[in-house]
DNA sequence: ACCGAATCATTTGGGCCCGAACAGTAGTCG
DNA sequence: CGACTACTGTTCGGGCCCAAATGATTCGGT
């Protein structure tokens, strides 16, 4: 190596020097630090989360992760039309149109427009789209369950119903607010 | 309204169906649920408290979500150079040099390679940047909190500690693998 | 003093991401 | 029937995202 590493400026933050760095721009009454510690977390988490599955799972099928979660949705329904398959998958439409015309080039998926009401399109999983992913959940399970079993079975359940309190506060309140009373999409999984 | 949005096909799952739909599709046996329910909650809940923050707060600034985190890192450190930058921010060097040049163009942020080292570039927040930070990040913090603000001190810092376990055991096996002892950066807010 | 290896930031190329604007389709109500 | 309203998926524009390749710089060893 060309130097060790850690004689530069601050690499290996503590957490004490990160308190008292923001302590020192912030002010030492009026921040919230276990708040700011877990947003910051949880994003780090998820995202620590999402590269590691597709690098060790994902990419050797030439799938991204968010194409992975449009295929598992299309799957697990047996087909769905666009504006569930967008919700289910916790992405836009916007977003949605352009992911499945990806799969639909690789040929994982099929696109075709309603007969009952023509606004509709129903995306549902060509046969090698089926017989991939039959083949490729097992895996993609077993790699989840990896990245959590350095937690027990009892962190494991308290975290999931703690996270899915937030999703419901957050998802209540945000967006669509011409039905007042929102209902919770638990998305892929759960 | 046009229909009464809960008539057509599957669109509120309730758990129990999602669990029917995947046995019905992986069988039985071999699906660890809970890793399953896990991964995809974490990941549903970032995004949430992503959007929620973006729109509630940062919108108004004309920041991103990753643009605030490179802007908050460069703040509470007093400038750093772009590797560290990238990552503590938990973003690739790619990345960072995309977002830096938008919030460059902003105003925000300047760049000048180092004297002593010219492969090194140092990032600095301007003047208006540090004002705007010093006005900004209550309010982020604040919206921080409220996002949380539904779980117990208890059940906070049991997510944290989760969270932090799951990213300690994901970013010491994932990259990096030049230096064996990798270090955990706690990234922004730990 | 030189040369090869390491490290740095950047560029490139392809994909995801969303808000806003859009065109097409369906239902409603006079 | 003919507006009017609501809902659909798509397009557009700008930004984020990363792996791989690139060019510049530095360090270590000879």
């Amino acid at each position: 190596m060309a130097r060790s590493y850690d004689d530069s400026v601050p690499d290996r933050h503590s957490l004490a020097e990160i308190e008292q760095a923001m302590f020192a721009h912030v002010g030492d009454l009026s921040v919230n630090l276990p708040a700011a510690n877990a947003v910051s977390t949880l994003y780090r988490a998820a995202n620590a989360v999402r590269s590691h599955l597709t690098n060790t799972v994902l990419r050797g099928y030439g799938l991204t992760w968010t194409g992975f979660v449009v295929l598992w949705v299309v799957w697990i329904w047996d087909g769905l039309e666009t504006r569930h398959a967008a919700e289910s998958a916790g992405i836009s439409k916007a977003t949605l149109t352009g992911v499945v015309k990806t799969l639909e080039g690789q040929g994982w998926i099929t696109r075709e427009t309603s007969d009952v009401d023509r606004r509709l399109v129903n995306l549902t999983l060509t046969a090698s789209g089926a017989a991939m992913m039959q083949e490729l959940y097992p895996a993609f399970n077993a790699a989840e369950a990896d990245v959590v079993s350095c937690l027990s079975t009892r962190a494991l359940t308290d975290l999931t119903r703690s996270l899915r309190l937030m999703v419901a506060s957050l998802e209540g309140t945000s967006l669509e607010r011409t039905d007042s009373r929102r209902h919770i999409e638990p998305a892929r999984g759960a």
